[in-house]
RNA sequence: GCGCCCGUAGCUCAAUUGGAUAGAGCAUCAGCCUUCUAAGCUGAGGGUUAGUGGUUCGAGUCCACUCGGGCGUACCA
């Protein structure tokens, strides 16, 4: 519908040129009295050329060519709208698409042919993900997700570091552990990391091998051990929120591959670096950030800058044409610094889109709980999944707008309650298939054929809304806001279950009618599966 | 101090380049199942969009300042 006003608007800008200088923009009104699609061009038009915009909302209408079947009137309305009503009979036509394209239909091509890489939850592997990663892994999952339906072929990639301090600490602490476990009185330092997930490693080295390792002095061993664990632990708890990385990328490859040297080297060669009290730095107040940054510290170590940077550098060589970076809001300092980085070496940053989403507040039994893997106090997703399920931690991780605080109340979560909004979506999806079920036992079909009966106010709601799936899933994935999808199913589930009140699918009026609404229902509940499935989510059959 | 994000109904949150009368869910109250799933529907109450000023035909949205909260502000990542 919006495709045809669109349609008829650049038609008519050959005759009115000035509707070439801005940007059509089509919305829903609030008010169902304002039409169905309204615009407001010749208000914008009206500051630009000085004219009295009730006037040329009059020029820009009669210029117009519409097709009555379609449109059934056009009007101007308060300081300059133009608002569009269309005809029933031509509502209905999205049935037909929607049973025609099935699980394609949202698609869309306007990126077909492009690759994009979206980076998310790149934990260091110190410890099982928490409920503070889950938020990142949602987003990152569903906007690759959103991605792959306007077009682009999307990888999901997992950046890492197993090397350094944090690593190390680690690595020491599993050994204290173990041998604290083969009977050894030894203190276990205060600053190391204290989550019993490190005893159970210690116990499974133990049963496997006793005390083998008692005078294992190489830190190697136990840091290994650790992180093949730890790791093992992370990819089966993204495995159970249905998540899929393709690449895991090891920061350590950067130095294997000496592309930290080199990259070092490059910034030398262009004089963008210097050295200063041992160390050296990065002339970012150069290129327009606040002040210089190391990128080599005194001791010699590279601090993350420089491999950050080098590690996109990759990601141009990979040949991506949207690079998205997906960082809680505890890296917000970090970016700028590569992506200036990046810039100051050539590379189009425009083709980076760093995303940060705000932290997750835990509440439990009223109290906020502050998270720190170092210290232990943490949910893990794992235990979250098992008390509510993979659905609704994914529901609640998306429906928020992620610059947005979210709440996660533990204690509602875990009631697993009638009230949780997954559950008004997935009941209206398992509401439709029943119906179904039962229409085969009455012998009623499915059929396009009296499309026309559609006509009461809850059956043309849902249509329209119905037409608006592409253009939200475009809108949302070209403004990497995932929530928006959620909102939509929810409106779209609503005006199902309001339908589903007020008119009768089996033992309709008629026969024709009843077959009619088949088709709607069935349209109906294609695009809440293609919408749930778009999230990650699973569309039951039966509740 | 400085940077980024946020402040909308009792609570959790929505709200297309700035658009028309700011919307949902929960909670509260009142209704709807001998008829396709009541995990549903209908109705009621609830707001100076933190505050002040500005920009303009029009501001929750943009600008300035104030207040309040989160995260940063490393030779940690």
């Amino acid at each position: 519908m919006k495709n045809y006003i669109l349609q008829i608007f650049e038609e008519a800008s050959s005759k009115l040129e000035y509707l070439k200088d801005i940007n059509l923009v089509f919305t829903v009104p609030n008010q169902k009295e304002h039409g169905d699609y309204s615009s407001n061009a010749a208000l914008i038009l009206a500051k630009k050329l000085g004219r009295n915009p009730r006037e040329l909302a009059a020029e820009i209408i009669s210029n117009l060519t519409v097709d009555e079947k379609v449109i059934s009137k056009m009007e101007i309305a308060g300081p300059g709208f133009i608002n569009f009503y269309f005809n029933n009979s031509a509502t209905t036509e999205i049935i037909n698409v929607v049973l025609d394209q099935k699980e394609n239909f949202g698609k869309s091509e306007k990126y077909s042919g492009k690759k994009a890489m979206v980076e998310f939850v790149s934990a260091n592997p110190t410890g099982p993900l928490t409920v503070g990663h889950g938020r990142n892994a949602v987003i990152g999952d569903t906007v690759s997700n959103m991605l792959e339906w306007i077009g682009y072929k999307v990888d999901k990639e997992y950046y890492f570091n197993n090397a350094g301090r944090q690593m190390r600490v680690l690595g020491d602490s599993l050994r204290l552990r173990y041998l604290q476990l083969i009977g050894q009185n030894i203190d276990f330092p205060e600053d190391y990391y204290q989550g019993e997930y490190i005893v159970d490693i210690a116990k499974k080295i133990y049963e496997n091998d006793g005390d083998k390792y008692k005078d294992e002095k190489a830190e190697e061993f136990f840091k290994e051990q650790a992180e093949k664990e730890i790791f093992a632990d992370i990819e089966k708890t993204l495995n159970n929120l249905n998540i899929k990385m393709d690449y895991y990328f090891n920061e350590y490859r950067l130095y294997v591959d000496g592309r930290v040297e080199k990259l070092l080297d490059l910034f030398k060669q262009k004089n963008l670096s210097y050295e200063k009290d041992g160390a050296v730095w990065l002339k970012l107040s150069e290129l327009g950030n606040d002040q210089d940054k190391v990128i080599v510290k005194s001791s010699g170590e590279p601090t993350y800058r420089l491999p950050d940077i080098a590690y996109h550098i990759t990601k141009f060589e990979r040949g991506y044409d949207l690079m998205v970076d997906l960082f809680g809001s505890d890296h917000n300092a970090t970016y700028p610094d590569v992506l200036a980085g990046l810039k100051s070496l050539g590379y189009d940053i425009n083709k980076v889109k760093v995303l940060i989403h705000q932290f997750v507040t835990i509440m439990d039994k009223g109290e906020v709980v502050k998270m720190s893997t170092r210290k232990a106090n943490f949910v893990t997703l794992d235990e979250l999944m098992e008390e509510v399920g993979a659905d609704v931690v994914r529901y609640f991780f998306i429906m928020r707008s992620i610059s947005s605080h979210l709440n996660f109340d533990l204690d509602i979560a875990k009631k697993h309650s009638d009230e949780n909004p997954v559950f008004y979506l997935q009941y209206a999806h398992a509401r439709i298939c029943s119906i179904l079920r039962m229409t085969e036992e009455e012998k009623l079909e499915l059929s396009v054929e009296n499309l026309h009966l559609l006509i009461t106010e809850a059956e043309q709601n849902i249509l329209k809304k119905i037409y608006q799936f592409e253009e939200e899933i475009l809108y949302s994935s070209e403004n990497f806001e995932p929530h928006r999808i959620a909102n939509y199913l929810e409106e779209l589930a609503g005006l199902f279950h309001k339908f589903y009140n007020e008119c009768r699918i089996i033992r309709a009026e008629s026969k024709e009618l009843s077959e009619a609404r088949i088709a709607l229902v069935t349209a109906v509940k294609q695009v809440l599966k293609n919408g749930l499935s778009i999230l990650g989510l699973s569309a039951p059959e039966r509740m």
